[in-house]
DNA sequence: ACAAAAGTGTTTGATCTACACCCATGG
DNA sequence: CCATGGGTGTAGATCAAACACTTTTGT
């Protein structure tokens, strides 16, 4: 039935939405995800996203940063649309389309009390359980999407603290791409483009030497962004 | 709300979920959108992109692809996913959730007795006229995504009749990108990547010299895509 | 014979890749 | 004083961009 007129609406049929959220963070080692345990049945323990369903008053972006702050604490987070699943016998309970969406955290600002409330604990991509429903595949989907998506914009930000080293970032690259880097030609490139700041402050964790820790400069990002730049890392 | 289980699916509250379609074709000079009159109030005559409403026993994609033959008379043609459009106040005649898809097709495929059928006409894309609800900005999320996709994946092919001369697909990629491209590199590149097919027929319609015919080596492309590379035009 | 589009190669500069050593420091 | 990770430069290969003329044929 085509839509032809808002008094036609009537007649058609309505169906549950919901959103699951796949939520990525890095842990200066790692890449991780961030699971749930169900705490009712059916599936009862089993390991699934967290997913919220969509009011009738809410916007589907607004559902979405509703259910990632009611579960992390987090607000003003990377939250991007995935990709929406809607087979009709996805969820064995009734119908329901989920609209995935992912977001990249910066796991230290996680407040652990939320890991607690919802049972809820990071894994690294290697070692994800088995996960309900299509989940499984949201999560396929999901760290493709980010692949793709860290080669040309810097969202690796996202998932760093505001100070960070460049053998972090590299790391954090590594992790995404799932391949080894060349430190000299990492650093070189991203220097290159001339969006970081480097402070005087050295992080001593990783080494006795210690890294300068930088910060990511916004303003010369999007003038970078402006300008039409196809930025590649 | 929380997915804790299927009981609880009863409480939550049900949407009316919506596919919209943005249909791109190429008359061999220019990159085209097809637009639908709407033929009742209200907004009777406005133009629109054509969309319909998905069923309880439909998937989304089903529903997408539905729609696409109703209005087209294709199957099989290619088609993705765009982005949700969920806004609480998009619709003033009731809440609706769209999930709108994008579609190539070849535009000689098109049987015009479905422009009849449903007031349809194509428009070049810098004349789209007022569209109804946020239709525009759907269109203008499309044309963005078909640009960045075109650079990785050789979907150019889903515009083009099979058989086509390399002239023919440059003109698309041009109206594409908006840019002029260089003939000499165009060829050059397109060739080297080895996945299109020389007959030794000629099209003459363009020249009077003729061009040579090619189509697109399905086989060849597959196995490009296997080895992991990243096609690029 | 000429107009109009098809087809062809080369040079230049930019970018990516590979690769090896010194530096600073805490223990 | 030494083990550990941080930091630097260069040469060769590869790729992208710029660019001009010849070919074919219908009119």
């Amino acid at each position: 039935m085509l839509i032809n007129a808002t008094h036609q609406y009537r007649v058609e049929q309505k169906i549950l939405v919901a959103v699951d959220c796949i939520i990525f963070g890095f842990d200066s080692k790692n890449l991780k995800l961030l699971l749930f345990r169900r705490k009712v049945e059916p599936l009862r323990g089993s390991w699934s996203l967290i997913g919220a369903f969509i009011k009738n008053d809410s916007s589907v972006l607004d559902g979405a940063k509703q259910i990632l702050f009611e579960c992390t604490g987090l607000e003003d987070v990377y939250l991007e649309e995935l990709k929406t699943y809607g087979d009709v016998d996805r969820d064995p309970g009734e119908r329901v389309i989920s609209i995935a969406h992912y977001s990249l955290i910066r796991i230290n600002d996680f407040e652990l009390e939320h890991v607690e409330k919802f049972d809820a604990r990071w894994f690294n991509l290697d070692e994800i359980p088995e996960l309900i429903l299509d989940h499984r595949q949201m999560v396929e989907d999901a760290i493709v999407k980010l692949k793709n998506k860290a080669r040309h914009q810097p969202i690796g930000f996202n998932l760093l603290p505001e100070y960070f080293t460049i053998p972090e970032l590299q790391t954090l690259y590594e992790s995404i791409y799932q391949r080894e880097l060349d430190p000299r030609n990492f650093r070189k490139k991203i220097l290159s483009l001339d969006i970081l700041n480097k402070t005087t402050k050295k992080d001593k964790s990783g080494s006795k030497k210690g890294a300068f820790l930088y910060c990511f400069n916004k303003e010369k990002f999007d003038t970078l962004i402006a300008k039409g730049y196809n930025f590649e890392i």
